[in-house]
RNA sequence: GGUCUCAUAGUUUAAUGGAUAAAACGAGCGUUUCCUAAACGCUUGAUCCAAGUUCGAUUCUUGGUGAGACCA
């Protein structure tokens, strides 16, 4: 049991043993106590002065008497200020939690709970590569999965590939009008980046036409409806739903260079799946949904024969799942999906880490599964997140102004290396080592700067201000923990019992900071949010520096002080990498 | 037109309804004969507006303003 709990606990006890009430554990507000008071946890006793019909004061007097009297070795003094219970907490109760825990490796981790949860994440498009937002959604679903997994549950990672649909044959059009046979191979350009500048293209090409057929005095709006080059590509979506030869064999051709260019990036940022999903074999699975619901009277039709869904009742619209022709929307697709999820893999949560454009679609999409009785509906979840926008706005792929996430990741890696090589700590390295090092510290830097905020708030990237690796940030905390290294490297803690009389300040700082790190990982998972970690593991690189600072540990004043210190640096060196392995950034042991 | 999200130091972010709102960057000052100064310490500075609920509101409710997204 975490502090937290305990003191809520003994609270819990005292008052009902003492005064005859009883308050839910949970209802006991225990707080870290504010610097300049005496204390090390505090006790709000506010709520619960009604109930006894006793002064603030008086009551925390009594109940810091009865505390400290029942639990001495936990509650070592106490003090009273207005409504506020501070309670300092025995130095033997943080010992022998240092002594339990600094070698425990599961530390922080839950036991298996049987549940299953299955994670969605990246579902890139394959007509351009991937971008800024896309490594946000990477980072996340790959996060959110560690985190499902060191909380005990089973975890299978999708990924559903949108590789087929209008966006597709645009690409697809462009390259044959433009492509004179260019592949990766003969141009050199990496296959995901070559079907994008031809995506872009075929925005060029359209955008002439439309102008050319505009000076002829149409509309716009009815310009880009008629472009000879988008009929071309409706056209050539009409062919590939018919399964015209030719059409397939280009569309394998052309998604085969994205796949084999999305390898080497997912290879580089971490992203990996447990099963992948391909939207062309899975665009039909909802049509034989549209009759079930029909039959159950959750859908409804229309007279032009389009089927709906009334969700008024539920504080929405009507919503359509099948169009007048027959022909499936882009819901009517993902129910399928949840279904066939489902089946194969029959998990307790299904995770969708998607931009929080799609809230309306996925609040439908629940509510949908829920009423067709889909087994598993109710734990959906839309893990949302907010766009990461330039200070110009949004990104946009016609006007060029996408941040690339191959480019990215190359400049944060030599950011790294120009960084590193100003300090010259790891000039011993092998070249090997050095590109593993700033690939470690390039990749921590992002993941950080993309993960420390709340996924639901959007952010703004500014490419001209290039990622800091001071303050707080990945690099800050990756050097806390190669400091540690360093100093076990010289000498190792024997993990016998600690002896020494009293804690240092920033020692009991730092095993406050450590003792939370469980409550943390749970708390992320209840939450769906990795950035309570980063500001978790933050924190306690803080504690670590500001202790190895003030504390010598290899010339301390006494082998057990020296114990100690040696065990703090070790429980702080599984923590924050583990903590970190979390948001998926590997820890450097020199840097 | 309807629904939803967001609003905190100059900037980027924190704060289960609790004490004098916490960090980082920036700016200024200081710390290296000592385990990594990518660090540590000190100084500076903020809750969009207006009501309401409450002993107590950055947090909850309502209305407004601003930014964004979605639905037909």
């Amino acid at each position: 049991m975490g502090i937290v709990a305990s003191i809520q606990s003994a609270v819990s006890k005292v008052l009902h043993d003492q005064f005859q009430v009883s308050i839910p554990e949970a209802q006991i507000a225990v707080n870290e106590t504010k610097p300049e008071f005496e204390g090390d946890y505090t006790v709000v006793l506010f709520n619960f002065v009604k109930q006894l019909k006793k002064a603030p004061e008086q009551l925390g007097q009594e109940l810091g008497d009865a505390l400290t009297k029942a639990t001495p070795d936990l509650f070592e003094s106490y003090n009273v200020i207005k409504g506020f219970l501070n309670l300092s907490i025995a130095d033997s109760y943080w010992t022998s939690l240092v002594e339990k825990e600094a070698a425990n490796k599961l530390f922080g981790t839950a036991p298996a709970s049987g549940k299953k949860v299955m994670v969605e994440y990246s579902s890139p498009n394959t007509n351009k590569p991937l971008h800024l937002g896309h490594l946000r959604n990477n980072f996340l679903g790959w996060s959110i999965a560690q985190i499902y997994k060191m909380n005990g549950y089973e975890v299978a990672k999708t990924c559903i590939s949108n590789d087929r649909g209008i966006h597709i044959c645009k690409s697809m059009i462009a390259w044959e009008r433009f492509g004179n046979g260019a592949t990766p191979e003969s141009t050199g350009i990496k296959g995901d980046h070559l079907v994008g500048d031809y995506y872009v293209m075929f925005g060029e090409e359209l955008k002439k036409e439309v102008a050319a057929l505009v000076e002829k005095g149409m509309s716009k709006e009815e310009a880009e409806k008629s472009a000879p080059i988008q009929l071309a590509a409706q056209q050539m979506l009409v062919d590939w739903e018919a399964g015209k030869p030719e059409v397939i064999e280009l569309w394998k051709k052309m998604n085969s260079w994205v796949y084999s260019g999305f390898k080497v990036t997912y290879k580089r940022i971490g992203s990996d799946f447990d099963k992948q999903y391909y939207e062309s074999d899975t665009y039909l699975l909802g049509k034989d949904m549209v009759q079930q619901g029909l039959e159950k009277g959750v859908f409804f039709q229309k007279e032009d024969g389009s089927v709906w869904i009334d969700l008024t009742a539920d504080g929405l619209d009507q919503k359509i799942v099948q169009r007048k022709d027959g022909t499936a929307v882009y819901i009517t697709q993902d129910i399928g999906l949840a279904d066939l999820k489902q089946k194969e893999f029959g998990s307790d949560i299904s995770i969708y880490v998607v931009g929080d454009e799609q809230n309306y679609h996925f609040k439908v999409l629940k509510l949908i599964c829920e009423k067709l009785g889909l087994k598993g509906a109710e734990g959906i979840y839309h893990l949302s997140y907010g766009m990461v926008e330039l200070p110009t706005g949004r990104m946009k792929t016609r006007e060029g102004t996408v941040v690339d996430a191959d480019d990215i990741v190359d400049e944060m890696e030599s950011i790294a290396a120009k960084l590193t090589e100003e300090l010259g700590k790891v000039n011993d390295f092998t070249e090997e080592e050095r590109k593993e090092l700033y690939h470690t510290l390039g990749m921590g830097a992002l993941k950080f700067f993309l993960l420390r905020v709340d996924p639901k708030k959007r952010m703004i990237f500014n490419p001209e201000e290039s990622i800091d690796f001071h303050g707080f940030t990945g690099p800050f905390i990756q050097f806390s923990h190669a400091r540690a290294k360093s100093i076990l490297r010289k000498e190792q803690p024997s993990f016998s019992k600690i002896t020494v009389a009293s804690l240092h300040k920033q020692e009991k700082q730092l095993i406050i900071e450590l003792e939370k790190y469980p409550s943390i990982l749970a708390d992320a998972c209840k939450e769906m949010n990795p950035s309570v970690i980063s500001n978790y593991v933050f924190k306690l690189a803080q504690s670590f520096n500001s202790f190895v600072t003030e504390c010598r540990v290899l010339t301390a004043e006494t082998p057990e002080q020296k114990e100690l210190r040696l065990q703090l640096c070790s429980f702080s060196v599984h923590v924050i990498s583990t903590a970190m392995n979390a948001l998926g950034i590997a820890v450097p042991d020199r840097m």
